[in-house]
This record gives C-alpha cells, structure tokens and sequence, in this order.
DNA sequence: CAAGAACATGGATAAAAATACAGCGTGCGC
DNA sequence: GCGCACGCTGTATTTTTATCCATGTTCTTG
C-alpha cells in the first residue's frame, strides 16, 4: 500500500523524531509539530499508517508505536572492537575496548546470545584469504571447525590464521608465502572463530 | 560510578524490553514485573540509574528514558541491498531491495544524509583488491576519485570496477588478470562508490 | 454525480503515567 | 552513634496521553 505525501511526512516526522531522541513523539507532540488544530488529525493519520503497515501500535499506552520494518528487522549486537586479546583472558575481566561496531545479526550469521568480539586485523598474513591491513574481523567463542579461520594467542600476541583439522593433528596456517607457518594447534589458546568481516572506508584498497 | 546488583537487574530489565519490543517500560510495568507494591521504588532506582549516569531521563514524558550509551553511540543506517541496480535510476523510483544491511555511520565513515546502498558482489572480477564472491559491498553516490572502486552499468549490468583518473581519460578496471577490460568511463554511469565491506558468515573462506 | 478516501476542526473522557510526600529497616563508613 | 546511601511500602495528586464522537471540506475515482 502506498502513502500519501501528508503520510510520508508524518512518517518521516516520527522516522526523524525517534532517530534524534530515541523516543517517539506522542499524539500531541504530532499535533503541535504539524500545527493541528486537533488531536485527532494526528489519530486519523497515525490510524491511517497502521492501516497501510507502516507503524504498528500496541493500544492504550503512551508512545507505544514502532515502524513495521524495525518489527521485523533483524536485532543489532554491539560488539566490541580490541586491539589484541591480552593472555590470560577469562570471562569475568573485561579488556579494554576500542570502540564498537555495530552489526546485524543476520548478515553475520551471529547467535545473539553468544559473545561476539571484534578485532582489528595488523599486517599482511592472512591476505589470500582477503583480508587487508584494518579490516574488523568478527570472532565469536566457539569450537574451530577444519579451515576456519581463527584468533590465536602466540608468543603473547593475539593472530589471525587458519585452523586446519584433517584428520591428523590439527594445526594452524598463515595465509600468506611469506608466513609459511605450520602450528601445532593443541598448544595455543583459541580465542575465536572468524564468523564475519567489516572493512570500513577511510583507508585506501 | 557502578551500580549496585538491583540496579543493574532494572537496568537489564529495561535493555530486553526495549530491545525486544522497541518501546521503554513505563514505571508500573518495572512495578508489575519486579513485583513491587509500590511504584515508587521503581521511581527511586530509575532516579539512582540516572544519578550514576545509566540512564538519561526527560522530565514529565511518558515512556520518556533513553539509555546514556544510547545518547552518544554512533547512529545505525539501514543500506538496502540490491541485487543490481536497473538502468534508468532515478530517485523518485526505488529498486526493489534484498532485505537490508546495518552499519554503524562510523566504521563505515558514511555521512548520515547521504542515501548508501549495498551491493551483493557476485564473481571474482574484482578478487585482487579482495572482494570476493558473496561479500557486500556498500556504496555512497557520489563523485568517483581516482582509484576508487565504483560500481558502474555495463551492458545492463552492474558490476564493481576500479576507477582509474591518472590525468589522461578516465578508465575502468577489473581487479583481475581474467579479465583484462579497460573501459572508457564517459561512457558509462557511475552508480556508486565503494565506501564499505561486510563479508558474513554462511560461506567459506 | 455519487461514493469514498483523505484531511481537517472542536470538544470531551478515561486510562496511563509521572511525580510528590511521608515513612521504615538495613547496612556501612567515619 | 550519627549520617547516609540503599531498597522498599503506602497513598495521593497532577500531567500526559490515547481514544471517542460529531462534523465539515476537499479531492479523486469509478
């Protein structure tokens, strides 16, 4: 169904009000921003966009409208982006973080429940395997599967390689000739699974 | 300032609601779910959330509390995802769009105003500047500079190219010695320009 | 042209929600 | 042992907000 203009820009209102705020505007909010004479302007419009299956309201409680689309959108985790994994990582100490990036879950293909890390991605190693100098890298806590690519902790330092489990001992491998490392897995300390990759602008590819 | 175990019950109570149904209990619902015989306690522990700087509240609104980290996080932007994008684009016509992709303004370095899209990327023209099969891309409209990676109309198709300005006629380039293609590029319409990646999981690497 | 949709006014009502005030017990630091 | 933050009860008041009814104007459209 399609929107009239006055809809639209009643849409956007809402869309803009709730973007900038984070709460979305009651009726009477509607009404003073439009110039209504009435309150009932703002019902009849905000009547009409549920009609068509642009806002879905939940009846008889303040400001209880959300936009269709973000019903059924796909949630957004938060994960937060370190630098290295320091060694002795367990669950309760939380290591500093350099921000957040923020991702849907579908297109990660990330659970929402388990924990989701980021990491930035220094040098070269895994470059056949496309991934660049300052990529993010998405990581979540789980068992390596053979050729996943994971975060390692060697020699102190957290590094991103591919696990490689054919039926002999697993071990992990550098995408790139010039790394051509071969690890015994059992030795280190996993500490992800990549599951995604957000390469973001400012740098030159 | 940290919060004490039962503020950060309420404080958690608060994130799944609105996380799961989009709209902020109001203090009788953090009443009813905690079992309160009062809605002042509620009151009191949103006033003390606030106090620690948890929460930010407006005066006298329904509904009217937003999360501190909420208020200075980046803003999210929806980019759809289009398959490819038809000939005679226009902004009035929207192309109908594969689902959507969340990035957060800032990893990506989008401007908020300026209408991104994503791009699935389909084959491997463009695998040396490691962009593979599958991955999308998100594009900005705007002026290609030289050695940008634009997505340009070829034959009815979009593909992704580099864009080539070294003084003399601008040109279009494959990322791959399978496909060796010069194009001129005042031939062609320039559709976008590469300002993001995000490479998901569901695939192999 | 009739019918209906979209858009608007004016006034009224009741539910929902924030806010206020007066307490009470417990633990903690000084 | 005094003050103070914390967690909570109980009651009351005021504001905000959704919702309803009756009505009128302009469009569009079959």
């Amino acid at each position: 169904m399609k929107l009239t203009a006055r809809q639209q820009e009643i849409l956007d209102y809402l869309h803009a009000e709730h973007r900038q705020s984070g709460i979305m505007p009651s009726t009477r909010e509607i009404q003073e921003h439009f110039g209504f004479a009435s309150q009932t302007a703002a019902v009849s419009h905000l009547r009409a966009l549920e009609k068509k299956g642009a806002i879905v309201k939940k009846d008889r409680k303040a400001r209880s409208l959300i936009f269709a689309d973000a019903a059924d959108r796909e949630p957004i985790v938060d994960v937060p982006i370190y630098g290295a994994i320091p060694a002795g990582y367990s669950d309760d100490t939380t290591p500093e973080a350099d921000g957040t990036l923020s991702v849907d879950v579908r297109s990660m293909g990330l659970d929402e429940r388990s924990k989701a890390y980021a990491l930035k991605v220094r040098g070269e190693s895994m470059i056949e395997a496309h991934i660049m100098d300052g990529d993010h890298v998405v990581l979540e806590y789980r068992e390596p599967r053979d050729q996943d690519i994971v975060a390692a902790l060697i020699d102190g330092e957290t590094t991103l390689k591919r696990y490689v489990n054919n039926g002999r001992k697993p071990f992990l491998k550098a995408e790139n000739p010039d790394f051509p490392d071969l690890i015994p897995a059992q030795e280190l300390l996993i500490q992800g699974v990549m599951v995604g990759l957000v390469r973001g602008a400012s740098r030159r590819w």
